[in-house]
DNA sequence: TTGTACGCGTTATCAG
DNA sequence: CTGATAACGCGTACAA
């Protein structure tokens, strides 16, 4: 009595018709599934003669390797996930293109998702990607992050992490940032120079690592004037457009006016500028403006706004490579490591005196 | 002599410490893994009170599902796959916005690939969004996708397909567009009321869906008001701010000037602006301009840019609907589905001829 | 150099 | 209502 023979193929209910597996690869060719995983695999032991037939045949059959089924083995995919607050503007996009480059340099693959300035949504979005078995969780953490707990389970399960930019200022991490006090001295440092004396400072929420080093940057620059800094000066919101206007709108109320505006953000000295210009206040020659982010839209405004440039790009690949470096040795378990970039200021008008003026 | 006690818990070499599996659960509450498994999936064959232990349980020793496993078994992941050409400016991150908004609503999570313009690269976001078992794929193609082979394996693996934005023109495709030339109608005919009659046009690669049906409506307006089209006034580019400069500079070159220019991008009439500034010819008395897709900038340059909006969100939105559509009827093979949605016309200074010229 | 056998964590099928 | 068992596709000790 013959055996059935046919039903060995099976198809999933209403889905992926051909789907070519490595047992397909054995099977059509006599040969065993460790034999063809070796050959796809590049391993040693293996004859030169069956590799090729191998291959062969796997491209004949446009055989695609299942990542799924690696990964569930393997306990780790070729997945990169990575959280980052928002994704419009330059910032973030940039930053995401340059791990994406040198993600795939290293065979991996990389998952976007957004906090939306929310923590609620970030712890979410670490489960997801937990879930999802990546090998690896990059973080911009949210506005409102204070509690770092839920990064945790990611260290637990032996999950190489690595924040950018916005990092945790209390905990012990791998990191990434901007030399951002550099970039605020330099700025501050500039405006000075182009003999401005009073210098009012746009900061964002005061727990994050960035505006903490920006305004240190500030006052550094001050001090080495030997200007005392005033905190009247000093204005603290989230950074948008309107909170930039809305302060810019308070230091106009100022009995002693500001000569110069420093923003921790783009879009806030963006607000700023509208102000200015709705009340015909000149810029630079009655204030002076400069932000930081060097955001696209600084090249279009009238004046062009001077700004800070953070390597976006830079930042990108330099996280993937802290990723692998932490990859290859998961054993050390709190190896705090900090890659500081350097920043570049980029002056334009809204900053530049005139020789007139200078100095 | 007390046991040892511990060694149950198998350690993958230094990897993932403690991953609680259903096993476990089955094990500690002394059931199978099937009954685990109902309880955890809200099966209908299970015990109220036995499904309460499970569920106690889980959450106690803080169980988390692998979905790898799940989706290696189901053939089916709660991924989506998105494939942009790019996410900088305003469009793309607005519209992956809405797809997440959409997506994490019924439970799924999203990936995203940018192929920056290139079939190559789009090619391999595909099949990497494959072999990640994706339960859907949603596209917008690159500018330089003439041939569309690359997604009929999507298909053929049963996955839904979604296009939105940009779709091949020549295939039957499930999409979301925005009604282009609608878009487009509306702003030319409105240059037209302000009393512009010689209107450029700054189109795109011609083979791209959106910008045949852009250019059709500026045509279609054009013939409302018995003006004859003039070859010689629409310009094909890609469209970049280099683009538009470029154009613009040509266009001044004409015997017969223009008074208005329409670019199907907003990146172009920016280019096509700062050319005209530089030549000191005022915007809008001289020449109106008007773009499409209302980027942020555009509320930003001097004079603020007029523009046509594209419902961002609600195409990213609509692009899960439909797939959520199709995963739950993945037998009609040919389904070819549209979703059109109304644009928005946003009017602002660059195209604003004052009341004294009106009409 | 090659093959055998097992397990990763889950779900579907069938039998009780 | 519950349980045993067999897959899903791949990698890897171990044996041959």
């Amino acid at each position: 009595m013959l055996p059935p023979m046919t039903p060995p193929k099976k198809q999933a209910p209403g889905a992926s018709p051909a789907a070519v597996s490595m047992a397909d690869l054995a099977r059509e060719l006599g040969v065993s599934m460790t034999t063809v995983s070796r050959a796809l695999s590049d391993h040693h032991s293996i004859g030169a003669a069956t590799k090729q037939r191998v291959l062969k045949l796997a491209k004949k059959l446009n055989y695609q390797p299942n990542h799924l089924a690696a990964a569930l083995r393997k306990g780790q995919s070729r997945l990169l996930g990575v959280v980052v607050p928002y994704i419009e503007g330059k910032f973030f996009p940039s930053v995401i293109q340059g791990i994406e480059q040198a993600a795939s340099k290293a065979g991996f693959s990389v998952i976007v998702c957004q906090s939306h300035e929310d923590v609620q949504l970030e712890r979410r979005n670490v489960e997801t990607l937990l879930n999802a078995q990546v090998a690896g969780v990059l973080v911009s953490v949210a506005r409102n992050t204070l509690d770092y707990h839920h990064f945790d389970k990611v260290r637990s399960r032996g999950v190489p992490l690595v924040f950018f930019d916005r990092t945790p200022a209390t905990e012990l991490v791998n990191s990434v940032v901007l030399n951002d006090r550099e970039g605020a001295f330099q700025v501050t440092h500039h405006l000075l120079e182009q003999g401005c004396r009073r210098i009012a400072h746009l900061s964002g929420p005061p727990h994050l690592n960035i505006y903490q080093h920006r305004r240190q940057g500030y006052l550094d620059a001050l001090a080495a004037f030997g200007i005392a800094p005033d905190e009247e000066l000093i204005i603290i919101s989230d950074m948008t457009t309107e909170d930039g206007a809305h302060a810019m709108r308070q230091l106009l109320t100022l009995p002693n006016p500001v000569d110069a505006v420093f923003a921790a953000g783009d879009s806030a000295i963006l607000g700023a500028l509208q102000v200015l210009k709705g009340q015909r206040i000149r810029v630079p020659q009655d204030v002076a403006l400069a932000g930081f982010s060097n955001e696209g839209f600084t090249a279009i405004t009238e004046p062009q706004l001077t700004s800070v440039d953070q390597r976006c790009e830079e930042m990108g690949q330099a996280a993937v490579r802290l990723f692998l470096e932490l990859a290859v040795a998961p054993d050390a378990p709190l190896t705090q490591r900090q890659v500081v970039l350097q920043p570049e200021l980029f002056v334009r008008e809204s900053s530049r005196q005139g020789q007139a003026q200078g100095r």
